[in-house]
DNA sequence: GATGAATGAGTCTTCATTCAT
DNA sequence: AATGAATGAAGACTCATTCAT
C-alpha cells in the first residue's frame, strides 16, 4: 500500500513519461532502454517498474499521455458552439501542432509518427490512436454540418467526406511538417484559400 | 564457374526484400530478427549478409526499394503532359495507395508509416524518405502551375503553397487509411469536390 | 542501500580476472569465450558486462594486473640500494619466475607469452608491455651502473647496453622455461657463472 | 590424382604460405579469417582446401615452414668445424634475427612470439616449437664444450648450463626487438663483451 | 582441378525484468 | 518504498567448412 500520497505518486509518473519522451524524441523507441529512461529521469533503475509493469505498459501511457495533452489543446476549437470558418480552422489547428512540433519535451510530430508506426503491429496501440482519430473524426463532421448549414459549402457534399478529407490534411501536415519542413500555419492556410476557390473542370 | 548470375543476384535480393516486408508488416520493424527474414524467406541464417552487410543496409534497402516502386507508379500521374482536374488527379492517386494497401507482400501504407518513424532516428532514412517527398512537392507545383494557367484554380494562389496542402492531403490519407480505414478513392474525391466549390466567409 | 561496497566490487573483479586466466592458461586468449569465463567464475552469464565493459577491456585488465603483480615482486629486487651481485640477481629474479610459473591461478610464463602475442595486433596491449619492459630496462641499467661503481665489470662497458643483454637474458629464460623446461634458478645463475669468467678471444 | 605437376602444387602451397603470413602480422593469427588469407593470395575462396585440410593444419604448416626457413639460416652457424668466438657468434645470430624481423613477407620476431602463444594451448604448435628449441640447446652446447676446449671460458662450467644461458639471450633478444627495439648486433654482441670480462665478487 | 555460394554453429553483447537488502 | 546487482534469454553478426556446378 502507498505510504507516498496520490499526487507524489502522479509526479513521479509524470516525471518518468517526461523522461520518456526525451529518450523517444533522440533515439526512438525501441532503441531506447529502460535504463535510458532511468538514468534521465534520475531514478533508480527499479523505480521505474515501481510504477509501470513493463515497457510496453509504459510506452503505452507515454503515448496515451501525450494523446491527451494534444486533445485538451484540439478539441475546444473543434467544438466551439460557433464553428470557425475553414481558413481559420487550418490557421488555429496548424498552429498548435507546429508550436508542440518545436518543444524539447513533447514533440507532437515525432509522437504521432511513432505512434502510427507502433500501431501497425501493436494492437493497442492501435486502439489507442484509432480510437482518437475517430473522435477528430466525428468533431470534423459536426463541424463540417455547421459549415452547411451556414451556407459555407455546398449542402450536397455528405459531411462525413469532407471530415475525412480535412482530418487527411491535418494528419499529412503534421508527416510534411516532421519530414521536410517548410509549411508553417499561414501557408497552409494560404493554400487552402486557393484550392477551395477553384473551379474544377467537371463543374464547367 | 559458379559465379551466380546477375540476375540470379537480383532475384535474391528481390526475395530478401520481399520476405522483410512480410516480416515488417506482421511485427514491425524492430521487433523482426534476422533469423525471421532468413527464415520467411527459406534461407539459411548467413545467407542474408552474403548480399546486404548489416541490419541497417538491408532496412534502408527495403524502404529504398518499396519507395522507388511506388513513384513508379506515382510519378506518371503527376508529370502528365496535360495535367489531370483535381478530383481525377486525387481518385487515381489515392486508387493506387488503396490497391497497395491491400497486397499481402508490400503494403504502401505501412511501409510509409514506419518510414516515417524511422527517420526520426535514422538520418540516412531520413534524407531517403525526405528526399522523395521534396520530388513529390515539386512536382505538385508544376501541376498547380497548370491548373492556374488553364484557370482552374485562382491565378493569385501561390502554387508551392497549394503543392503543400495537396502533398498534406495524400500523406494523411495513407495514414487515415492506414489507422481507421472508411476511406476509399472515390469518398476522397467527393469530399475535395464538396470542399472546392465552397464559398469560404472571408471572401464573401 | 543495496549499492555494492567497493571491497566487495574489487573482489568481483578480482574473481573475474582469476577465472580469466584459468581459462587463458587452458585455452588461450582467443578460444575462451566469455561464457567460458562466467562459468569458471559461477557468474551469470552477462554479470562480467557489469564489471568490464567489453571482452577486450577484460583482457587488458588481465594482462595489467598479472604484469602489475610482477612488477610488486620484482621490482623492490631490482631497486634494492645495494646492488645485488650479477649471479645473485639472476637467481633471485629466475626463481621469482619460476615460482610462478607452477602456480594454478596465474601462470606468469603463459601470461607473458601470451601477452607478447596479442602485443603484435593489439596497440593498447603493445603499449602495456612495452611500458613495463622499458622500465625494467631502465632499472637494470641502474644495476649496471652500481656494478661499475663497485668495479664488477669493466667501467668502458655501456650500461645501456649491458641491460640490454641482461633482459634479454630474463626474458629468454621466461620463453625457455615454457616452451622446454629444464632450467632452474640454480642451472641459470651456474650457465651466468660460466660464462663472465670467460676469456673471449679479441681480448688475448 | 594431381593433374597439376608437383612444382606447381608446391608452388601454390607456398603462396598460401605467404599469404598466411602477411595476415597473420597484420592481425594475428586468431583475427584472420580464411578469407583474409584467400583474398591476399588472389586465390579462390575453397581452393585453400585443396592444399591444407583446415585452418589448423595451415597454421601448423605456416609455423613449421617459418622455423625450417630459421634452421637453414641458424644452423650453419651453429655447426661451424671451428666455432665462432663468442661475439662473434652473437653478433652473427642477432643479425639474421634483426635483418629478417624487417621483411614484409615473413617477419621471424612476429612469427616466434606468435608461435609460443599458440603453443600454450596448442599441444602439436608445442611440439613443433620445443622441438627445435632443443635442437639449437644442443647445438649450443657443442659449440661451448668447443669454447672450453679452446679455452675460451673456465673448464668446469657445464656445457648444457652455459648453453642455457645463450639460447635464453637468444629468444629473449627476439622478444625485446619485436616489444621495445633499440637493440641491434653491435649493442647486443658488446653488451656481452661488457658482461664477460666481469669480476663477480664470490669469485674475488 | 577450381570456384564461391551456402550453411549454421558459435561469439559477443544488450536489455527487460527480478529480488535481496 | 527504493535500490541496483544479478540474471539469462535473445539478437546481430562471423567464419570455418562443404559441395553443387
Amino acid at each position: 500500500m502507498p505510504k507516498i500520497s496520490e499526487e507524489k505518486r502522479q509526479a513521479r509518473r509524470d516525471q518518468i513519461l517526461a523522461a520518456s519522451w526525451k529518450c523517444f524524441s533522440r533515439r526512438g523507441i525501441h532503441s531506447t532502454s529502460m535504463e535510458d529512461i532511468t538514468r534521465e529521469a534520475n531514478l533508480s533503475f527499479g523505480a521505474v517498474y515501481l510504477y509501470y509493469k513493463s515497457k510496453d505498459e509504459l510506452i503505452l501511457a507515454a503515448f496515451s499521455s501525450a494523446f491527451q495533452e494534444m486533445r485538451a489543446l484540439l478539441v475546444p476549437i473543434l467544438t466551439r458552439e460557433e464553428a470557425y470558418p475553414l481558413p481559420v480552422l487550418v490557421r488555429k489547428i496548424t498552429r498548435i501542432i507546429t508550436l508542440h512540433a518545436q518543444r524539447d519535451k513533447l514533440n507532437f510530430g515525432v509522437a504521432f509518427l511513432m505512434g502510427w508506426s507502433e500501431a501497425q503491429s501493436n494492437p493497442k496501440m492501435k486502439e489507442l490512436i484509432g480510437g482518437g482519430q475517430e473522435l477528430y473524426r466525428e468533431a470534423l463532421t459536426t463541424v463540417v454540418r455547421k459549415w452547411q448549414e451556414r451556407g459555407d459549402i455546398p449542402a450536397e457534399a455528405k459531411p462525413g467526406n469532407v471530415a475525412r478529407v480535412m482530418l487527411s490534411f491535418f494528419l499529412g501536415f503534421i508527416v510534411q511538417s516532421a519530414m521536410i519542413g517548410g509549411i508553417d500555419p499561414d501557408t497552409a492556410a494560404k493554400g487552402i484559400e486557393g484550392l477551395i476557390s477553384s473551379q474544377s473542370p467537371p463543374r464547367r
